[in-house]
DNA sequence: GTTAGCACTCAGACAGCATGAGTGCTAACT
DNA sequence: AGTTAGCACTCATGCTGTCTGAGTGCTAAC
């Protein structure tokens, strides 16, 4: 069952026109944004069809027409003219990076807040990572006579420290030696690797540190657990409120609750990095909670097979093409500055 | 002006009423909570006093009366009963901190999150710091052939790192050496103290590892940057839509946008660690947006100079004597797991 | 000083009515 | 067969007036 051309121009200026204005776009206001030479009646006659077919709905009797899930759906796939992104814009997503650049630790959780200023829409971030943390090096550093930090590189960006207090006084040969004893001994290994055989072996080769032997691994460990657990980070909040649909209190709450919600967000779908913007309409959304918004998602890959994904909540009616856009510019760069290495050595 | 026994007794009911019900007290109500032989007609007559007072507010004519501002500051200096934890209440607490006692940073960024959880306010976390940051040690750990780390050790407790990228092909003992390099030249310094001179007397020593120097300080200066600059964490934000006094979508969204605002929140005072609860009640927050909401807080200190705080906002109807019970509990023991040094050392 | 009784006030709920935007349908037109 | 003008119909919204009940303030008696 094809639709006219005539019925998909219409279509889309109703999406656009109702994206604009949030308030259902009546058949007179059409003709004006059409620029065809047709009457309001004959817009209306292809109204009730588009109806007919599904890709619209009408609020009440006498309201104009508000696009269906469907509608959006053909408008997201066919209709919508790919937004291109102004200098101005790139630039604001640029600067917003440049900042950043040191500690992706530290660039992660602010990535919510970030994305939810660049969209207005309430935003959220998660660092997913599709392999076992490997342990790269583990270092004991002494900070002062009896405060330590031990230092853990994890997969290829990961550095995790930890501050341990101990009365043990080492000399900063021995814990050098420590040091090379746990990387020799850990590098390569995933948290499950770890066992009380390797930590008695490590013991053994370690000299006066022996007794922080178990600290560290405990450490590494934890640390491990956390990274391969996705980190998830929320921002921008206030925005629903923003959005005319969550006027109503109750609505708004479950939304902010269900987005708050890192176990429940883990839940959706992981759009692979360097692919296209995932948009996931209403109803399509697998959870209640979601079913009148609209989710928009990139990936963004940090190299090593770690990865991680942006997205924004909002209701269905969102500017899919202009925010596809963003978040899509926003995540290729996040990949390639992540990527190609965070070095500031061109600098030099 | 000294208010009767009676009357602190009525007030003190007028407000327990209020915060449980969201609704404001009718004379009639009371003579049920107050177990006084006193008539609703005489009840009624003290309202009106302490009305004229300015200890209550009436909505409208034929309404109940509800606190003002001055009555909860009345009624939390003086009236309220201390609340107790109960055992099962600290054993939250313990639990929420238990786990978390590895990385302060990475503590701090959940703790508006976990805040909130305990309190069912929105709660938010800062990090100030009085003073400088200093820099202790600093040192280069190379993680692969031209990948190597940074990590900076800043005042007791923090630990920054950088993934550094460079073909530079450096050997373990150079770069052993350059850390003992660059941390004789910096610890003890600030931020203000890297120099250009510095800079070119450290490269002066580093021998193979110069061109890294000016990556690594400028990094110092960054970290230090931003560890001066407070660090702010937002949690909880859907328990706002909870309360019924932000019903009012406009009310909320400007709230939500207020607390949101990271130098917004950094004008609200500051509490001594250690010190007692701060409550900031409606009209006496300075920012006109929290004129009818409620702030209460607590710091807590990391030892070293450097301190915290943690906050809950809510309407002024809150539960002012419970929360500050738990956001004292929260802090206090937060500043002794960071104080005494978060070493796991007993267990071994 | 306290209380019973009563008149008064006022928010909130409900119904009735007018308004106007927007449609669907029909009949005429090309 | 597709298009259009015209008109009747629908229905959300906003306004008005009325009723109800909760709660007070006041007065007069205890």
């Amino acid at each position: 069952m094809d639709i006219s051309e005539r019925k998909k121009k219409i279509l889309r200026a109703i999406v656009d026109g109702y994206i604009l204005n949030a308030e259902p776009v009546a058949s007179k206001a059409l003709i004006e944004a059409l620029d065809m030479d047709i009457s309001s009646a004959t817009v209306r006659n292809e109204m009730a069809e588009l109806e007919a077919l599904g890709y619209l709905e009408q609020p009440h009797t006498s309201a104009g027409r508000v696009p269906s899930h469907l509608g959006y759906r053909l408008y997201v796939d066919e209709l919508m003219k790919r937004h291109r992104l102004s200098k101005s814009e790139m630039a604001v997503i640029d600067s917003m990076l440049d900042k950043r650049l040191g500690e992706i630790d530290r660039t992660l959780s602010d990535l919510g807040t970030l994305v939810s200023r660049l969209t207005n829409y309430t935003a959220y971030a998660m660092a997913a990572h599709s392999e076992r943390a490997v342990i790269r090096r583990v270092e004991l550093l002494i900070v002062e006579s009896n405060t330590y930090v031990a230092v853990l590189v994890l997969g290829i960006s990961t550095v995790r420290n930890k501050l341990i207090k101990s009365s043990l006084r080492l000399l900063e040969d021995e814990i050098h030696t420590f040091s090379c004893v746990l990387t020799t001994n850990l590098a390569g290994l995933t948290k499950d690797d770890i066992s009380d055989e390797l930590l008695l072996r490590i013991e053994a080769q370690s000299g006066p540190a022996a007794p922080l032997c178990r600290i560290v691994l405990d450490f590494a460990v934890e640390a491990a657990e956390d990274l391969e657990e996705r980190d998830f980070h929320l921002g921008g909040t206030a925005y629903i409120l923003e959005q005319p649909e969550y006027h109503d209190i109750l609505k708004a709450r479950r939304l902010l609750e269900y987005v708050s919600d890192k176990r429940e967000m883990s839940r959706l779908p992981i759009p692979r990095p360097g692919g296209k913007v995932k948009i996931i309409i209403g109803p399509e959304n697998i959870a209640e909670t979601l079913k009148d918004s609209s989710v928009i998602m990139a990936g963004y890959s940090l190299g090593d097979g770690m990865q991680g994904l942006i997205g924004i909540v909002g209701p269905t009616r969102m500017n899919y093409s202009r925010m596809a856009a963003k978040l899509n510019y926003f995540s290729e760069k996040l990949s390639k500055l992540m990527q190609q290495g965070f070095s500031e050595e061109d600098d030099i």
